[in-house]
DNA sequence: TTGTAACAGTCAAAGGTTTTCCCTCCTTTT
DNA sequence: AAAAGGAGGGAAAACCTTTGACTGTTACAA
């Protein structure tokens, strides 16, 4: 039926180990022999079983990738630049959604170990305990792209958030901003509560603005979450005069339900937003964001584990990524003094 | 170092079939011995292996995704419909990229077959003959999942982009214009030259209308594509009053290259779009689109592949799913009459 | 009481590779 | 001319399960 190494063998009258060898590109063969095998091969279509391969060297050449949700063009730049390094490397990617529920996450992660993947790239917005000690126990390395766990036991990649937000805010201040909200997706995500917010009010502080509790609001990362934000910031006595916003969506929604009540961006009021996709230029004003690295991360990550793999030395098994602030017109000029 | 099924036999005084069939849910096995065992899987954190599984029974529960761009909003939803069903049925998914380039397909191709996986969801906007017929000699089932192989021989699902095109051309002719510019991504895609294009052609034809060659135009199927397409289409004697474009992206880069330039959608021109991804609510005018049922066509595409793979009957192995016209603000009311 | 069927379980082959160990020739070296 | 060393290649174990053939036991109908 399939035609196997040792049918190859048989046809080119050497053991199955030569075949072996000249598949996986072993110099101890003669190039009369790797000649004659390869034409066998040819002739009869012989493709390797990688199953068998995975048992007998326990490795799959298979690497898994864990994120939250695919559809998701965050999560989908990350893959993407993940799966390229991969393909680089010549792994494959099993890819799972975890819709970032930590059963599901605790099982794929059981799944994939149990396929022998040699290694994990995941990406999850809470690495809660359990989590971080299933992700301790594995057999196989793992490497956070894009995510926290605090005690830095895994390698992971990232950018500075708290740096980043900082920045971000302090745009805003510059601008002659008081009152000025931070808009952010769930608050059970690490980032947006110990990094970003934290940034947030540091950076109020010290600029010797009071933390109006008023003014932080969480919603859904999405379009409806940003108007949904808006709205609930504008029926306070004194609303804001610009926003933080933790992702572009929220960011046009919040500019959007501005601009459909007469109010003018950057004109009446400022937004920054933080992420910075391709979203960020297709809309007016455009987005001024602080550009998140996503493929990178997701690149990064890969080439990390490929390291680990390969049992390369690593210098620094947390990298911090750089990352700018993209100007465009959803602040005004002034802030860039 | 790593437990086995055959440690598992030994500390349960049973013999590894045993285990194997309490591992695998068979029911012929006592009640008290069944409990034995999985007292001792749970006890050792026994976790089978896939890979010899995989070996031993010639099925993987592994799937292959052959995509041309995860972070491209088209296809990453389409893949999660394509995950969603596969995590329901059990499987696991192989997700690769491809480009769209017939090499990288191939190549794709061969290397999940030599995984062994156990079926295929091959998304491709342009199936060559070559590619068609290696998918022909699949040992596995292949589906096509919104691609079109014209000669019908493999599974698939689409909507019905002629039909779709036909009656979205239409609400622009209804609406008074006679000078309707088609933009378009790649013409090397089968589904635009073949289905778009050619309904557009039919639609003016059946209106009376000429067909002018120069209101067609091929450009990449991004934001900047359609800002380019405006512009040339804006330089001939006689621009176009209405435009179908082929994506999002592309009518966004119509809308707003038009808008630079002072003219008003939809006062002074319309356009409609092919897509309906969730940026058509995210700009001003909102998007009046063909909603493209991508997340569906994903789904089903999974689904009709887990029916080849437990062998149950198929009615019609080529799919064809509703589509609706998402009515919004880039197209005057008039033509919902 | 016997025969039979269903049930529980065992044994061992099979699945397709990789890999370790070993052997046989040749070449070199001395 | 003998010893040493290396290149090329073979044999077979190992990887971990599934699965089909088979055996022994039990329960029940006849």
């Amino acid at each position: 039926m399939t035609v196997t190494i040792y049918d190859v063998a048989r046809e080119a009258n050497v053991s199955m180990a030569t075949v072996s060898r000249v598949v996986n590109g072993n110099q101890n063969v003669k190039p009369s022999t790797r000649k004659k095998v390869l034409e066998v091969i040819e002739r009869l279509e012989y493709r390797p079983n990688a199953v068998a391969r995975g048992l007998a060297s326990k490795k799959t050449t298979t690497v898994g990738v864990i994120i939250p949700d695919i559809s998701n063009n965050i999560y989908a730049e990350a893959a993407r630049g993940i799966e390229d390094i991969a393909t680089m490397y010549r792994y494959n990617i099993i890819l799972a959604n975890s819709d970032q529920n930590e059963d599901k996450e605790l099982s794929l992660l059981d799944t994939m170990l149990g396929k022998q993947v040699d290694g994990i790239v995941m990406m999850s917005d809470a690495v809660t305990p359990k989590l971080l000690q299933s992700m301790e126990n594995s057999p196989v390395p793992i490497v956070l792209a894009g995510s926290i766990d605090e005690s830095q036991k895994l390698p992971s990649v990232n950018i500075d958030y708290f740096q980043a937000t900082y920045e971000a805010v302090n745009m805003l201040i510059t601008n002659g901003h008081k009152r000025i909200a931070f808009v952010s997706g769930p608050l059970s995500y690490t980032i947006n509560v110990k990094y970003k917010l934290e940034a947030y009010k540091k950076a109020l502080k010290d600029a010797g603005l009071d933390v109006d509790e008023s003014l932080i609001v969480a919603e859904d990362s999405t379009y409806d979450g940003g108007v949904e934000a808006w709205k609930e910031l504008n029926q306070i006595e004194n609303p804001p005069t610009a926003y933080f916003a933790g992702s572009d969506e929220l960011a046009i929604g919040i500019i959007h339900a501005a601009q459909d009540h007469g109010i003018k961006v950057p004109e009446d009021i400022e937004v920054i937003s933080f992420e910075n996709s391709k979203l960020a230029r297709m809309v007016r004003p455009q987005l001024t964001s602080v550009a998140l690295p996503l493929y990178e991360i997701g690149a990064v990550s890969m080439r990390l584990l490929t390291k680990f793999l390969n049992k390369e030395k690593v210098e620094d098994q947390n990298v911090i990524l750089p990352y700018r602030i993209e100007k465009r017109d959803s602040v005004k000029e002034k802030s860039k003094k």
